[in-house]
DNA sequence: CGGCAAACCTGCGAGC
DNA sequence: TGCTCGCAGGTTTGCC
C-alpha cells in the first residue's frame, strides 16, 4: 500500500492519538514480519509516553519518552487501525497491538507480512542501517530542482528505475514515479543522467505537486489503503496513467488504435505506465 | 559500485 | 465451483 503520502496519511492519523499519550499495554501476536520484531517488544513499549509520531521516506518514526524510537515500515500491504473505544474481536492478519491511557486501542495488520518494526535506542536513530542511506526528503526546504538533477547525474539506469532508488530520493515509490513522470513530461526509459535543466525543474515540480495533493486526498486506495480512521484515500482517482494501460492519455487524449494511448512497460521487473507521444 | 532477477508472503481477479 | 496464473503500493540479497 504505501508511498510517501499513504505513510503521510497514516502518520497524520496517528499523531492526535498516540503524542503525549501512555502506553499502557503494547504486544506483538507474532514474532517476526519480514525480520523478526525486537526482543520482548511489548515489554519495551509499555510504559513509555510517546513523545512524536514522524515520518523519514517511509518509514514512520515514533518517539519515545525514553529516547528510543519505534520504526515502523508497512511494506506492501501494512496498514494500522485505531480504535478509540469498544475495539472489535482481532482479525486474521493482526500483529502488533498498542493501547493508550485514553483508552484507544492501534492495531498494525500485515497480510504479507513485507513491513517491519525495529526500535532504535537513544541516539541510535540517524546510524539505523535502514535509515542511514536514505536520500532527502522531497517535500523539504533542502530540496529542489538543483539537488534532484545532482543527484540523478551519475546515474545510467532510466529515469523511472533512478527514482524508486530511495538513496536518490526518499519517499517515491512505483504509483507516484509513473505519475510524476507522466505530469513532467519525461519518458521513463530516459536515461537518469539526462534530466538536467528545464527538465529537472520539470520533474522536481511534478514531484511536489502530485505528492501535496496525494496527501490532501489522504493517500491513494487501490486495495489495502485506509487511513488509520478507516477512511479510504482517494487520489487514486487522480491518476493520470498509473493502471490505466489501454486507455486514451488524458493529456494529449490520443487515443488507444495503434500508436496512442497509456502503455504498460516492465522496468527492473515492475511494471511503469505511460503516454509515448507525451512522455520524452 | 551499478544494475538486474529473485526472494520474501498472502490475496484477488481473470481465464479456463 | 475450483484450479492455475499473473499481478500487487517495497526492500534486501545475491549474482554478474
Amino acid at each position: 500500500m504505501p508511498e510517501l503520502p499513504e505513510v503521510e496519511t497514516v502518520k497524520r492519523g496517528l499523531a492526535p492519538v498516540l503524542e503525549g499519550r501512555r502506553i499502557v499495554q503494547a504486544e506483538a501476536l507474532r514474532p517476526d514480519l519480514r525480520f523478526p520484531l525486537p526482543n520482548r517488544l511489548g515489554q519495551r513499549l509499555t510504559g513509555r509516553v510517546v513523545s512524536h509520531v514522524k515520518r523519514r521516506a517511509k518509514f514512520l518514526l515514533i518517539g519515545l519518552d525514553d529516547g528510543a524510537t519505534l520504526i515502523s515500515h508497512l511494506g506492501m500491504s501494512g496498514r494500522f487501525r485505531i480504535f478509540k473505544k469498544a475495539p472489535p474481536a482481532l482479525e486474521k492478519h493482526d500483529h502488533v497491538i498498542f493501547r493508550t491511557d485514553q483508552g484507544a486501542e492501534v492495531r498494525y495488520n500485515d497480510p504479507r507480512r513485507f513491513g517491519f518494526m525495529d526500535i532504535a535506542d537513544a541516539g541510535a536513530l540517524i546510524n539505523h542501517p535502514m535509515l542511514n542511506s536514505i536520500g532527502p526528503e522531497p517535500l523539504s526546504d533542502n530540496f529542489d530542482a538543483k539537488v534532484l538533477a545532482q543527484a540523478l547525474k551519475d546515474r545510467q539506469a532510466p529515469i523511472k528505475t533512478a527514482l524508486l532508488d530511495q538513496s536518490v530520493i526518499a519517499g517515491l515509490g512505483n504509483i507516484y514515479v509513473s505519475e510524476v513522470l507522466f505530469r513532467a513530461g519525461i519518458s521513463p526509459k530516459r536515461k537518469a543522467a539526462s534530466v538536467i535543466g528545464l527538465r529537472a525543474s520539470k520533474l522536481y515540480n511534478a514531484i511536489v505537486d502530485v505528492l501535496n495533493q496525494a496527501i490532501s486526498a489522504g493517500g491513494s486506495s487501490i486495495s489495502d489503503h485506509r487511513q488509520p480512521s478507516g477512511e479510504l484515500g482517494y487520489f487514486q482517482h487522480s491518476f493520470g496513467v498509473y493502471g490505466r494501460e489501454g486507455e486514451a492519455c488524458p493529456g494529449c487524449n490520443c487515443n488507444i488504435s495503434k500508436t496512442g494511448g497509456v502503455r504498460r512497460i516492465q522496468q527492473s521487473g515492475r511494471s511503469t505506465f505511460y503516454c509515448t507521444k507525451q512522455q520524452r
